[in-house]
RNA sequence: GGAGGGGUUCCCGAGUGGUCAAAGGGAUCAGACUGUAAAUCUGACGCGUAAGCUUCGGUGGUUCAAAUCCACCCCCCUCCA
């Protein structure tokens, strides 16, 4: 289904995912020319990365299958300071362990995008921890904080408004971000000859400051590149749901919420979503969008994104089990389930609860199962008409569940609104 | 160290003694309409079935009554040194 195109650059341009590139015209020879090493960070904000840094890891599976050698790097330093651009306030450090944990399960996930098997630009995975740990502090501020002027850094977009917004400032720490990032990238270049930097395009002031760096360093020319902020025609924050991040980890984010995430895109994001996150060639994705236009009613693209993100993030197993939930909750009777149905619903990660009690009030359950913030929510719902159970709507907020009702004696389906399910078994 | 400004419910942001669980906006959730879209309309949005309870950086105090006044403390910002 993909055919490679190996002018990387403009392979991304046709996807929509070239934002500003530093050499222009350069970088497209330069990246034709030969194999060449790229680079890209991931800070551990979190033990887990989220969609959020779906775009440059894929990114930088692009320039690999484009025949260049992908290097993803660890923020095992830099996360220990804390990344200003375009971040309304000082964030709080994490201690050193915390960090380290977080680096190492980051770096885990990173191993799984890209290929560390393919001879010659076969990926890296490093830490930047390993070169900046033992780094002296005269030495590193004559040698690499000589060639920073504080005049350029506060000119950056990405930390003016920290700069000049009234009631934020910028610690030293965060302001010294850039010149660490810029480090990586002189390191980088000098270790593997590493000559690009990719990025989100709030990056684009770190990565040129590195370019800076780099040639005056080792007096190398360098490239960078930066991708678009994913933004969504609602206006709405791209990643985030009720339930909060879309996390790339399925002990985070199941992959059954994962793929509903996808399948909930709105028609106006999806056809760009799908040359963002997925390696579908562009021509196939536009036949598509003809087709859904020409079609009537539901368009296939939100199914085609979930089905190709999903299996990217969780593999082949992932999906099916997320397609599995996903059609016995939203298409056909419930009623119709089996009990092995069931019992692979809770496998497949459902989200289920078990209980021992032979009696309880629906709103109790409701708020166990974390389908209502509290009674009062849950009674709420209830008196919406916004909760089912067993595909039956209840309206009367008093009712309790007895076992004896549930589907095979244990099992209650309980759904709230919409979208939102609940397995509640007898145990 | 000095001078000034500020910390309000998820976010922004009103509120300067009772009528304040606290305006307005955003976000979010539910219902209707739909396609598990979008847009729109309606409703909810601290906890509690309710009486009521707990909130406005922290701790004490004044008062019948405090988010609002006083004292001390913590944190942030701006300018000066």
């Amino acid at each position: 289904m993909t055919n490679v195109n190996l002018n990387i650059v403009e392979e991304l341009k046709s996807r929509g995912l070239l934002a500003q590139t530093a050499g222009e015209d350069e970088l497209e020879d330069h990246l034709l020319s030969d194999s060449r090493a790229v680079y890209c960070g991931f800070d551990p904000t979190a033990d887990s990365l989220h969609i959020g840094s779906l775009v440059p890891l894929l990114a930088l599976k692009r320039f690999q299958l484009a025949g260049h050698k992908p290097i993803a790097v660890a923020g095992g330093a830099t996360g220990l300071i804390g990344d200003p651009s375009f971040k309304s306030q000082e964030r709080k450090l994490n201690t050193a362990e915390i960090t380290q944990a977080w680096t190492a399960s980051i770096k885990e996930q990173l191993e799984q995008f890209i290929d560390f098997d393919s001879g010659e630009n076969s990926a890296l995975v490093v830490n930047n921890l390993h070169w900046t740990e033992n780094l002296d502090l005269i030495p590193f501020l004559r040698d690499i904080g000589k060639h920073f002027s504080v005049n350029a850094m506060i000119q950056k977009e990405s930390v003016k408004q920290r700069i000049e917004r009234e009631g934020e400032g910028i610690s030293f720490t965060e302001f010294t971000y850039m010149i660490l990032q810029s480090y990586d990238f002189a390191e980088l270049n000098r270790m593997f000859e590493c000559t690009l930097q990719i990025g989100g395009s709030d990056q684009w002031g770190n990565i040129t400051s590195g370019i800076d760096l780099t040639r005056r360093l080792n007096q190398k020319q360098v490239f960078g590149l930066t991708l678009p902020l994913v933004t969504k025609a609602d206006g709405s924050k791209f990643g985030k749901t009720e339930e909060g991040t879309i996390w790339l980890d399925s002990s985070r984010t199941s992959c059954y919420a994962f793929y509903q995430f996808w399948i909930n895109t709105a028609d106006a994001d999806a056809y760009r979503f799908l040359k963002y996150f997925t390696f579908m060639d562009v021509a196939e994705i536009d036949a598509l969008e003809e087709k859904d236009k020409n079609a009537q009613g539901r368009p296939e693209a939100q199914g085609v994104l979930a089905k190709e993100v999903t299996r990217l993030v969780h593999g082949e197993e992932g999906l099916v089990a997320a397609e599995r939930i996903s059609a016995a909750l939203f298409s056909g009777d419930i009623s119709k389930l089996t009990e092995s149905d069931f019992e692979q619903l809770k496998q497949d990660g459902l989200p289920a609860s078990g209980s021992t009690e032979t009696l309880f009030p629906l709103v109790q359950a409701l708020v166990e199962s974390e389908l209502a913030k509290s009674n009062k929510m849950a009674r709420e719902f209830i008196g919406n008409g916004a909760v089912t159970v067993n595909g039956e709507k209840v309206s009367d907020n008093a009712i309790e569940l007895t076992w004896d009702t549930a589907f095979f004696g244990k099992y209650f389906l309980l759904k709230r609104g919409k979208k939102l399910f609940h397995l509640l078994y007898k145990d």
